[in-house]
RNA sequence: GGUCCCAUCGUCUAGGCUGGUCUAGGACGGCACCCUCUCAAGGUGCAGACACGGGUUCAAAUCCCGUUGGGAUCACCA
């Protein structure tokens, strides 16, 4: 058994696409699991779309993601010489002819033919003129079996079977004297010992034209996979119009790797009911036995949910290192960091309970790492009210006077404060927090203390006390 | 239109190969209740599916055929 290969092949004419890294993740982890090697192959040989920046956009996405590769990345372009010296190695040896249709024509005669409601492949007009030498703009045309059948096994889906009357002389250098895809793809898969094709099953229908490409280049043929598609809510292939489908957008959008990875792999794969896998077991789980033959659609409430789940999980230093960037981002520099006791890390327990993606606990953080934070004056106008405010400073007052900040002192205050007073502790903790935060919503008060500090906490406390008794 | 693929709750799926243990299990989302200083988180519960029709069989979500529906693909794009 010789060993296991794979390739992710993406051609880099747009961003690095979310059904992209799925199928780039499902190569990444057959090879892991079988202990085999992941080749990373740029196919760039449209030299109009591709450009070096989707290049790089691809790689940032894969480092993202965290998979890694073993070869590569290998761009086609630099082997184009290759393609041609294997095309021309056919023709030689009587296997591909010279056709000079030109595509006008041979966009005429589709025409036509479809209008006739006849078949409307290649009609093989060339394949006898025996042209050996053209002295006009030339494309060369693989000669196709027309007999029998091509079965193609796939790991997925079983054996697909296709008469080989459907297929086309399929066109493998283009007049310009450039390989097409089908046929670039196979000289690399083949050069490149690529032993599993795993890609997306808009590809089942190259495959029958692919095999006999091999055989005629004298590769053995490799295993199939194809793999489901991933649809949008309207079962429409996923595209921008179902949001964000850049795998960067969802870096951006405050997702961890390991999370959408976690995501997509249950797209179109299960181990049991498990939800949440850590990459270690799925490299270890991981088989396409348990891989879905239909297509799923995209989930991003589910999405979110997954996220959560690593947010809440994962060590809160590793969060608070993934948060660094978001919080730079939104502005807030090492000094107001620095202004919570604790740091970064002390913001992580108490937010993410509340936050499904790391934007969500940048804006859940905000209230600790400004001086004066904005005021919801709903909120102020509810909560801060003449009856309650004298009980706020009543309890600064007390905070004031206790050398200690602990949870358990502010706690026994607060409850001292509500016994004395009769009142519940909603009553009070709601203004406090309106006070404290600006906002009606956040974590628990001592939290929120915690996370402010003696000084801040004393000082928002009287600024809300001085403003209720100034509207007045 | 030709060819190919697919079909279990709204969604992701378990089960199907090796029929009975499936009056179909889990998860997201929804709803209700509990917990509660807000919001969450958490807990408990509820609603919710084998596309349809024929076979085969003592027995079918599971096997076979057909219908319907969805998708992919038919380029000198990849």
């Amino acid at each position: 058994m010789s060993k296991i290969r794979v390739r992710f092949a993406p051609s880099p004419t747009g961003f690095l696409h979310i059904g992209g890294v799925r199928t780039a993740l499902f190569n990444w982890l057959f090879a892991r699991h079988s202990g085999g090697s992941f080749v990373l192959r740029i196919e760039d040989t449209d030299r109009d779309r591709s450009t070096d920046e989707a290049i790089q956009v691809i790689l940032e996405g894969m480092k993202w993601t965290g998979l890694d590769w073993d070869e590569g990345p290998i761009r086609q372009t630099d082997r184009l010489e290759l393609y041609r010296e294997k095309a021309m190695d056919l023709f030689h040896r009587g296997l591909a002819y010279w056709c000079v249709c030109t595509s006008e024509e041979l966009e005429t005669r589709r025409k036509d033919a479809q209008s006739r409601g006849e078949s409307i492949k290649y009609d093989g007009r060339c394949r006898n003129r025996g042209i050996s030498e053209p002295t006009e703009q030339a494309a060369l045309r693989f000669i196709a079996p027309q007999e029998g059948q091509t079965v193609v096994h796939d790991l997925i889906k079983g054996d697909i079977t296709f008469d080989n009357s459907v297929l086309d002389d399929l066109i493998i250098l283009r007049s310009n004297g450039y390989a097409t895809y089908n046929f670039s793809v196979v000289v690399d898969d083949g050069l490149m010992n690529i032993s599993h094709v795993i890609r997306g099953d808009d590809h089942v229908n190259n495959t029958p034209r692919q095999v006999p490409l091999f055989q005629a280049l004298g590769f053995s043929v490799p295993q199939f996979a194809h793999l489901p598609m991933i649809l949008g809510s309207d079962k429409a292939r996923l595209s921008k119009r179902h949001g964000a489908t850049s795998v960067l957008a969802y870096q951006e959008m405050g997702y961890l790797p390991e999370a959408l990875v976690n995501y997509l792999v249950r797209l179109g794969w299960s181990h049991g009911d498990q939800e949440i896998f850590s990459i270690k077991e799925m490299v270890e789980h991981f088989d396409f036995k348990h891989v879905q033959s239909s297509a799923a659609v995209f989930n991003p409430e589910k999405l979110k949910w997954v996220n959560a789940q690593y947010i809440r999980n994962n060590e809160p230093q590793q969060v608070a290192e993934a948060l660094m960037p978001f919080l730079k981002k939104a502005g807030y520099d090492e000094t107001a960091i620095a202004k919570i006791p604790g740091g970064v890390q002390a913001l992580i327990p108490p937010l993410r309970e509340r936050s499904e993606t790391l934007l969500d606990v940048v804006d859940g953080a905000a209230p600790y790492l400004v001086e004066s934070m904005p005021m919801d004056e709903a909120a102020a106008t509810k909560h801060l009210t003449e009856a309650i405010v004298p009980r706020l400073k009543e309890f600064a007052d007390a905070v004031e006077a206790e050398p200690d900040f602990s949870k358990e002192t502010l706690e026994r205050l607060l409850h001292g404060l509500i016994e004395r007073q009769g009142l519940k502790m909603g009553k009070v903790a709601q203004p406090l927090r309106v006070a404290l935060t600006g906002r009606t919503v956040s974590p628990g008060i001592y939290e929120v203390m915690a996370l402010l500090g003696k000084e801040r906490t004393l000082q928002r406390i009287r600024a809300a006390v001085e403003r209720a008794w100034a509207r007045t």
